[in-house]
DNA sequence: GTTTTTTCTATCCCCACGGATAGATACATA
DNA sequence: TATGTATCTATCCGTGGGGATAGAAAAAAC
């Protein structure tokens, strides 16, 4: 019926995402998302609907997989896991991509005015996302008695969601893949000491 | 001998800084600097550099009275009046202006490529700079006995750096202004449990 | 009051940007 | 194999960007 695409869908995203990360939102020109995703122009325009509604689907599609596959998960992390997995953000043996694929909600926040339009959204959604995640793994520290029990997991939980941003933002400043890594083991041991002494 | 400026250079990176914070360094088009700081675009050029240099001037400008102004004092902060710094600030009463003169680095961090350049070398000494000074009242608060003698204050001078990048950002991020608040509230709040239970 | 130096005003320039268009080209259906 | 649809290629356009320039204007020095 129709001629098909030189790029598939997920490529251009995992393609778009790096462009993004690297250059901002701004700084990526559409030139350059041409030659880096093998999108053309033309298609970004006619069936993505121009660079920021492209920037926005790129955005979710972050977003849904860091909150499917990058997030610790809800219902089996122990406490020693979630300081582990705060650690591994920094790794660059654990991630070896680490800063080519940062995250993206930051130049979200960084770029866009703050009007209540659809990136608003996103941050929102993302902040509540984080939260959440964070407060049931946390609740459940509480249950198993892995933490004392005037524990506040909304409070930790919001803490958590703060260090998860200051540690992204470290990692996007880092000018080498160590630098990052004494803030993530700072983060990591903050966990740990939450443990009850038994 | 020479003819007056229109606006005086306190006024002006002033202005600056607003203009930076609230759309960014590529957002910010030198008509709107001009129209903002009441420099023209011939001065901009001519005795500031252009843009990049202005806009570097600016961030040495903030940085300069951050170091010199907002942080807390290295001497004589204890480690009740550290964690009020950091309820302080989110808090609107405290900080009248919150949002409208936030941390210039995050632009910087999220904007620029990180090539070694002179952006790269405001974002390594604004790393040292909180490092030190959280290290130094941390150290102290050792010698007071505010906190337990196995307290590691080189690891939790990073980690308050790293918070201070999140709430930073979180401000950034906000949609009005009680939304920071819970997020100093439990920077202060995990200070204070630092402390020595005597 | 004249001179000198710097800023101001008002353009101008060139370029990169996002987006639009039109003819050529694949691909799948019929 | 003919047809239709969506993409590709190549080019064009309008706008806004940072920066440059030349004449007017102001302020201090003499």
């Amino acid at each position: 019926m129709s001629r098909a695409r030189k790029a598939d869908h997920k490529t251009v995203i995992d393609a778009a995402q790096a462009v993004f990360w690297e250059h901002g939102y701004q700084g990526a020109s559409t030139r350059q998302i041409e030659e880096r995703t093998g999108l053309t122009r033309f298609t970004l325009q006619t069936s993505y609907g121009g660079k920021e509604a492209f920037f926005l689907e790129t955005l979710d599609a972050y977003m849904s997989r860091v909150e499917a596959e990058h997030l610790p998960d809800a219902g089996s992390t122990n406490l020693e896991e979630l300081a582990q997995w705060f650690a591994d953000r920094a790794d660059p043996a654990a991630m070896p991509q680490i800063g080519a694929q940062g995250c993206l909600l930051l130049n979200a926040i960084t770029e866009f005015d703050r009007n209540g339009g659809e990136v608003d959204v996103r941050i929102a959604h993302y902040f509540e996302v984080l939260h959440h995640r964070f407060a049931q793994i946390l609740g459940k520290a509480i249950e198993t008695g892995e933490v004392a029990a005037d524990f506040d997991p909304d409070e930790k939980a919001t803490l958590l969601q703060n260090t998860l941003l200051g540690l992204s933002l470290t990692i996007k400043a880092r000018p080498n893949d160590a630098f990052a890594q004494p803030f993530a083991a700072a983060a990591a041991a903050m966990i740990r000491q939450w443990r009850v002494v038994g």
